[in-house]
RNA sequence: GACUCCGUAGUGAAGUGGUUAUCACGCCUCCCUGUCACGGAGGAGAUCGCCGGUUCAAAUCCGGUCGGGGUCGCCA
């Protein structure tokens, strides 16, 4: 019967088996050590027996290996316990030699991840680079649990789709059965149509793009929170919603898995006294920046790349803020299902920054049918697409007022241990250059 | 797409014109009874990304090419 490498400790005295993989071998001559990993961490092993020890040779890290053993209480072991008096049963034996070192600290040096993603496979088994998919996977368990609790339904919407939805991103176009179908870009003309049906809706999953971006905050499949909420009062409602949920889901990752994010040197967590995100309005930020860095920006629509950092840095220390909102976007920026203020030139739009990166964008969209067609045939699209037809349904037979957010998991992942590229936040990224492993 | 930087053992790095290309980790052999990034001695392992050029001589300089990084642009 096998046991896991932390219930070892409480057989003390006891024979036990464990399995897992040869992870390290010290050997000092009269005494061995090694370490086998399972999915719960390393097992400290003594082997004194020069037979057992022999059973090793030629064998490299990777080994699949069942140990029976007793465990002992020994202070000078990991975790206070270890295996005597060991008895190795090789299961897969593994005579290459691994093309890199698992048991050390991975590299995640920029021009290095290349070689990261060459060998993630093996990487993926180094103890302190699955930390960051554990928290990956906490991070979303916690969102879906704060959304589950808010009565938001989650669903899942099609990747495939008949046409480009948007004029915006670039799409990827395959070919369906002789016809033209693309990659869905975001889950977003879905997910506003089932507002029609349950108001509050959110889906986790993958979106597609195109762009040919080769930068550290972009991917061409990446993982997108989608989030879309009915009957709402106004703008400010969906961002305190997305401020709120986010602040909840980092409160959470920092008290659950505090020690891996300081392991893995994550910076201390900062969040607002009063639990509402400072926000400031594009215009805003272009004044502080171009005053600050008398580098002028009031002649751009959107932030550029600096002024993100410069905002976050300032809410940081002057606020304690991780997290800061910059709000009313100029209308030029409009897209037409976005909900636009004619009267003040601007779009009810907000994105979420977060250490220095935009990790949200959480506009008001447009929701009266009239309105819609009037926007986008202004936009010169064809109505009667379908990529559009079936959306304009949902307006049609009445859609409330309604907005949402688009969130980028892999940059949240990313910024909340200060990893320094997205795809470090990634298992498997794919980029302009990559599509395999 | 633009600009810019970089390609040297399996991995990470040093080497800016001159004998046999240097180091660390890993690997192999031997020694080592409390290691935990163990330690010690020895060894193997590199057509210096590729093609061409300059030169008595090229990892090093030049041109091209392929691959990668960074920044900007683009970006639901």
């Amino acid at each position: 019967m096998r046991i896991l490498s932390s219930d070892v400790v409480s057989h003390i005295g006891e024979t036990v088996r464990i399995e897992g993989w040869l992870h390290k071998k010290r050997l000092l001559g009269g005494l061995t050590f090694i370490n086998v990993r399972d999915r719960r961490g390393l097992t400290q092993v003594v082997i004194k027996d020069k037979d057992e020890v022999e059973k090793l040779r030629g064998l490299q890290i990777g080994t699949v290996l069942a140990v029976e053993g007793v465990s002992t209480e020994e202070p000078r072991a990991p975790g206070g316990a270890e295996l005597h008096d060991a008895k190795l049963e090789i299961m897969v034996p593994v005579t290459d030699e691994p093309p890199i070192e698992i048991d050390k600290p991975i590299q995640h040096k920029a021009e290095n991840l290349d070689t990261l993603f060459e060998y993630r496979t093996l990487n993926i088994r180094n103890l302190q680079e699955q930390k960051i998919f554990k928290l990956r996977g906490s991070l979303t368990r916690s969102i879906r649990q704060f959304l589950d609790e808010h009565e938001f339904t989650e669903i899942d919407t099609p990747k495939l789709l008949a046409g480009a939805t948007e004029g915006g991103a670039e799409v990827f176009k395959l070919d369906y059965f002789g016809k033209e179908a693309t990659l869905a870009q975001s889950p977003q003309f879905y997910k506003q149509m089932m507002v029609g049906a349950f108001e509050r809706v959110y889906e986790i999953g993958h979106s597609y793009r195109a762009e040919p971006s080769a930068t550290s905050r972009h991917l061409t499949e990446l993982t997108m929170l989608d989030i879309e909420m009915g009957f709402v009062s106004g703008h400010e409602e969906v961002l305190d919603m997305v401020g709120d949920m986010t602040q909840h889901v980092l409160r959470e990752a920092y008290d659950k898995h505090g020690d891996d994010l300081k392991s893995l040197n994550a910076p201390d967590l900062k969040l607002p006294a009063d639990g509402k995100v400072p926000r400031f309005t594009v215009a805003q930020i272009h004044e502080m920046y171009t005053k600050a860095t008398k580098n002028d920006t009031t002649k751009e629509k959107d932030l550029i790349p600096d002024e993100e950092k410069w905002i976050c840095e300032y809410a940081r220390k002057e606020l304690g803020s991780d997290l800061v909102f910059a709000t009313e976007f100029p209308i030029e920026a409009a897209k037409f299902y976005h909900m636009v203020d004619a009267e003040r030139g601007v779009v009810f739009w907000g994105d979420l920054l977060f250490r220095g990166l935009e990790i949200a964008t959480c506009p008001l969209r447009e929701h009266n049918y009239d309105k819609m067609i009037e926007q986008m045939t202004k936009a010169g699209l064809d109505v009667e697409h379908p990529g559009y037809k079936y959306y304009l349904q949902a307006f049609r037979y009445g859609l409330p007022m309604h907005g949402g957010c688009g969130f980028g998991i892999d940059r949240l992942v990313e910024k909340t241990i200060g990893l320094a590229n997205v795809k470090e936040a990634t298992l498997f990224p794919r980029d302009i250059n990559r599509l395999a492993p």
